[in-house]
DNA sequence: AAAAAGTTCAACCGCCATACA
DNA sequence: TTGTATGGCGGTTGAACTTTT
């Protein structure tokens, strides 16, 4: 027994797209536009999911899509940001324009891990890093902080919290139970739970939009020398939730739209600067 | 030249989170 | 609060293609 087909209607058709289905789905989003995928089918005359629609349409018909000729430069920061990251490939992807996370993906487990399994922890893979280094320190810009190859990626998938989300000094408050710290772990870890949690905080409301790109949260968070190590993530509970309010903890640090209201000096004393501009360094392009 | 083995990548799958009635 | 529809994600599959034997 095979797996159930995600549309098991009748009479769709499934495998690989003809010329003639993508000019159909290809017309019809541009006159329509994207979005209502399940029904998209039988609106737009195509005899085929909406899922598939969707995929068609994101992985390979869209207009801004870059196929193939993946360069260095890019092959260098999926890697990257695979160490920081893991198999979070529609996070890498909303770092190189116009590739998709399934290309990214496919590139990662035909191409790179090979090369990774290769080079291991060698002196390869040292060399590559003290060249980053050096070219980095001729642009006299911070030194970033050069991931270990040994892991470090906390977990492969975003979790939800739910409701507001506050960071705080304290070591007092309970965690949200759905968070894990990292309390003493590298870089890369804080970096993937920092890169978590904002990823799976909610919009439009709250403090921070689930829309923005992982390095603008972190931008943010650099902006007030915010020290992981050093912070719980907080649910919705009453006492964290006062103190944005103005209440016992003055010490919550507030984002989005508060934060420019209360941008004073660091609230904690913390290095992850380095980290930031790592990632903001895009392969020689200083 | 042909068969076997290996590689690539588009497409599909199940699962999960969110939106909404 | 609950149930359902929908969108989005990462993992996996398998046909097509390439390389090796």
């Amino acid at each position: 027994m095979g797996r159930k087909p995600c549309c098991s209607r009748d009479g769709l058709r499934r495998g690989a797209w003809t010329q003639e289905e993508d000019k159909i789905l290809s017309s019809y989003i541009k006159a329509h536009g994207e979005g209502r995928w399940r029904s998209l089918p039988s609106r737009a005359g195509l005899k085929r999911c909406g899922k598939s629609c969707r995929l068609r349409w994101l992985n390979y018909l869209r207009p801004d899509i870059k196929r193939g000729n993946i360069s260095q430069e890019e092959d260098d920061l999926i890697i990257r940001l695979h160490k920081l990251l893991g198999n979070r490939w529609s996070l890498i992807a909303g770092r190189l324009p116009g590739r998709t996370d399934n290309e990214i993906k496919n590139y990662w487990n035909t191409h790179l891990s090979k090369t990774i399994i290769r080079q291991g922890n060698g002196q390869e893979q040292q060399n590559q890093n003290q060249k980053y280094q050096m070219e980095y320190l001729k642009t006299e810009k911070p030194v970033p902080i050069l991931i270990e190859t040994s892991n470090v990626v906390v977990r492969t998938k975003a979790r939800r919290c739910t409701g507001n989300v506050f960071i705080t000094p304290s070591q007092e408050e309970e965690p949200c139970e759905n968070a894990e710290t990292n309390k003493g772990g590298s870089e890369t870890a804080q970096y993937a739970e920092v890169a978590d949690h904002m990823d799976s905080m909610k919009a439009p409301d709250q403090f921070i939009n689930a829309d923005h790109e992982i390095e603008s949260w972190w931008d943010a968070l650099m902006d007030f020398n915010v020290n992981v190590n050093d912070c719980n993530w907080m649910d919705e509970s009453p006492p964290v939730h006062n103190a944005a309010e103005g209440g016992e903890h003055d010490q919550v640090v507030m984002l989005e739209s508060e934060m420019d209201e209360t941008r004073n000096p660091p609230v904690f004393d913390l290095d992850l600067n380095d980290l930031s501009a790592f990632l903001n360094w895009e392969g020689g392009e200083l």
